[in-house]
DNA sequence: CTGAAAGCGCTAACAG
DNA sequence: CTGTTAGCGCTTTCAG
C-alpha cells in the first residue's frame, strides 16, 4: 500500500503537490503533474480515507439504524436511502437493532465513535435516548417512519393515524362490527397511531363497539399468537387489522392453521405492503407506505440538516396509498350475524 | 466533544493514563484510574475510532458487496454475516453492485480506502477485476453464493450444479419430456452451473431432449420476459426451471397473465427459496440455500483468511434443500402428450 | 506554482 | 506505575 509520500518520492515532488494533483486542485503545473500522475498510477496509489477523515472531520459516511433488516418494508427504505446517500457522495453504514432500544442505543454509540457525519434510525421505541446521545455529541439525527415521543426532532414518516382510519372506514363499509387491530409494541408511538386512527372511524365516526386490541411485535411469530388469541374471543371478530406486514403474514398463518377462510369467514386488512414483486398473488388489502421515498426523504433532510444545523426541527408526513385487493372481502352479509 | 487531553487535562494525568484506562489496562494506579474515570463521565469522553484506526491499521470493519440488497435470499445472506461480524467485534458495511461488474469495481476500491479489513463480495460476474484489486492492496477477499472464475480464491457457497441437478430428476420423475430453463446472466458463473446439473439429469442421465435455456438476468422482469418467450416456442415446454428466486417471481407472473395455470397446465420448479416466513401460501417447489449460515460462514472463512494470511484458499460448500411444494404438480399425464 | 511545518486523536515503544 | 516521544496518512496554513 503505497502512500502519498511514496508517490512524492517517486515522483520527485512534495507530498503537497501529490495531493494536490489527487484532489484536483489545478494550481499545479503541467509539468509536474504529469510527473506525478505517472507515479500515481505506477504505484496504484490509493487514498486513505481515514487518515483524511480525521483531517477533514469528516467521514462521508451516514449510518442507518433499523429495527429488523430482514423486513422487505425496511430493506425498500435502506435502498432508498443508499440510493440517495450514493447520489450525494455518501456512503450509508447499515445496523440492526432487532427492535431493542438498548440495543439500538449501543449501536448509535459505536456509530458516533466512527465518526459518521449523521445517523437515520427508525427507533426501536421512543427513540429519546438515541436523539439525547447524538444532541450531545453535536451528529445530526433524523427519524424514519416512527415519530419520536415527546422529543423535538427531524422526522420523515407517513401518517399512520390517517392510514389505519381508511382501513377502519374500509371495514365499516364493509358492514363489520366486531373488530380487533394487531398492534406492535405499545411502546413504539406509532404503534399507538396505527390504534388510534382504527378505532377513530370504528368507534367515534361509526359509533360501532370497541375494536378488541392486542399488543405484540412486529414479527410473523407475533402475529400468528395474536390471531390466536384474538380468534377464540367471543364475539369472534369478523375483521382484523394487522399493524405491519409481518404481522399480517402471521395472522395469515394462524387463520391458515385455524381453517378459517380469508376473506369468507374474517377479512384481513394490513399496513405495511410486501413489495409488490414479492406478492406473487396479490391478495393482502393493506394501506401501503412508500418505503422507497421514505429512504430518499430521510437522507434529504438529514442533508438539510447538516447545511443548516441551528434550523428548526421538520416534519415530512409522505401519503399513505390504500390498495383493495382481496383479502378485505365483499360486504357481509349483515343478516347472516348473530344479532346484538 | 472531548479528546483524549481533555480528559486528561481536567484527571490532571498524561493522555497516555487516560488511553490506558479507556483500553483497560491494568497497570493504573487506583487512584489515578478514579480520578481519570471521574474525569471521563464528566466530560462524556466517546473515543474517535478514526483516529485509532490510523495509528492501529486496522478498522474492525468488513464490507458486504451484494449485486441486489432487494432480493429477500440476500438480505437473509446480510443478516447473517451481520450476526456473526458483531459476535466477533466487527462492524459490517453493506454496499449494493446491482449487479453491475463495473459498479462493484467502483464500490470494491471505495471500500477499501475506506480501509474495510476484509471485503465479501457475491460477485456481480466472473469476480476477477475485483479479487485483482483487492489482491494488489492486501485485503482478505471471499466470495459468497457464487464461485468466481478461473481466479483461486476464499469461497463459501452452495453446490449449484447439485441442486439444479435434483431439480432435473424430480422434473424427469413426474415425466416431463419438454423443459426450458430461465438462466441468469451467462456471465455469472453459477448461473452456467444451474444449467448445467439441470441439464445432466434431463439429457446424460434421462436421455431426454435438451432443455430450452434462455439467458436473462436475476430479476422479475427478466423472468417475466423469458417466461413469456419461452411459453411460445414449439414444443411448448411442460416445466420450466427458474434459476433464481425472482426469476420464479416473474415466471409466476408471466403464466398468470397467460392464463396458463401452475401446476395443472406447466409444472415450475425454482433455485433460492424465499424466506419461509414470507411465502403467505407456501407454493413453489425449490432447491433452497442455507442464505444466513452462507452469510455467518463467509464471515467466519474471512477472519480465518485474517489469522493466516497465507494459508492456501479454501472453498466451503454447504448443502441445498430440496422443497416440493405444489408448483411442481403431480405426475404428468404422458398419454395426453402430442407424440414426439 | 511549490514546499515546509504543524497537527487531526490516538497509541506503540521506550524511559524513568 | 507514569509520562514522553514519535508518528499513522493526510491536509491546512503559510512562506517562499
Amino acid at each position: 500500500m503505497s502512500t502519498l509520500h511514496d508517490v512524492a518520492k517517486r515522483a520527485g515532488v512534495s507530498p503537497m503537490t501529490v495531493s494536490r494533483v489527487v484532489n484536483g486542485s489545478d494550481a499545479v503545473s503541467p509539468k509536474l503533474r504529469a510527473r506525478v500522475e505517472r507515479a500515481l498510477t505506477e504505484t496504484g496509489y490509493m487514498p486513505n480515507k481515514l487518515a483524511r477523515s480525521l483531517r477533514a472531520r469528516r467521514t462521508d459516511t451516514i449510518a442507518l439504524l433499523l429495527p429488523d433488516m430482514t423486513n422487505p418494508f425496511f430493506t425498500t427504505l435502506a435502498h432508498g436511502v443508499e440510493t440517495a446517500a450514493r447520489e450525494a457522495g455518501l456512503t450509508m453504514i447499515l445496523a440492526n437493532s432487532d427492535e431493542r432500544e438498548d440495543e439500538e442505543l449501543r449501536l448509535a454509540q459505536l456509530l458516533l465513535e466512527r465518526q459518521v457525519d449523521g445517523i437515520l434510525v427508525v427507533p426501536a421505541g421512543t427513540g429519546a435516548a438515541t436523539i439525547r446521545l447524538c444532541r450531545e455529541n453535536d451528529v445530526p439525527f433524523v427519524a424514519v417512519d416512527r415519530r419520536p415521543e415527546g422529543v423535538e426532532a427531524d422526522v420523515v414518516r407517513t401518517d399512520s393515524e390517517a392510514g389505519a382510519r381508511l382501513l377502519g372506514q374500509l371495514v365499516v363499509g364493509l358492514g363489520h362490527r366486531n373488530t380487533a387491530v394487531l398492534a406492535g409494541p405499545a411502546t413504539v408511538p406509532t404503534a399507538a397511531d396505527r390504534v388510534a386512527g382504527f378505532r377513530r372511524a370504528i368507534v367515534d365516526e361509526a359509533g360501532l363497539p370497541e375494536p378488541l386490541v392486542l399488543y405484540g411485535a412486529f414479527t410473523i411469530d407475533s402475529g400468528r399468537e395474536m390471531a390466536m388469541r384474538a380468534l377464540e374471543l367471543a364475539p369472534r371478530p369478523t375483521a382484523v387489522f394487522a399493524a405491519n406486514n409481518f404481522i399480517a403474514i402471521g395472522t395469515l398463518h394462524a387463520l391458515d392453521e385455524l381453517g378459517v377462510r380469508v376473506p369468507e369467514d374474517v377479512a384481513v386488512v394490513g399496513f405495511d405492503d410486501l413489495p409488490e414483486a414479492m406478492v406473487t398473488f396479490p391478495f393482502l388489502t393493506v394501506v401501503a407506505q412508500p418505503a422507497f421515498e421514505l429512504g430518499r426523504e430521510s437522507v434529504a433532510l438529514l442533508l438539510h440538516r447538516l447545511a443548516n444545523p441551528d434550523g428548526p426541527a421538520r416534519e415530512v408526513v409522505l401519503p399513505t396509498r390504500l390498495v383493495i385487493r382481496r383479502s378485505s372481502g365483499s360486504p357481509i352479509d349483515v343478516a347472516a350475524l348473530p344479532a346484538d
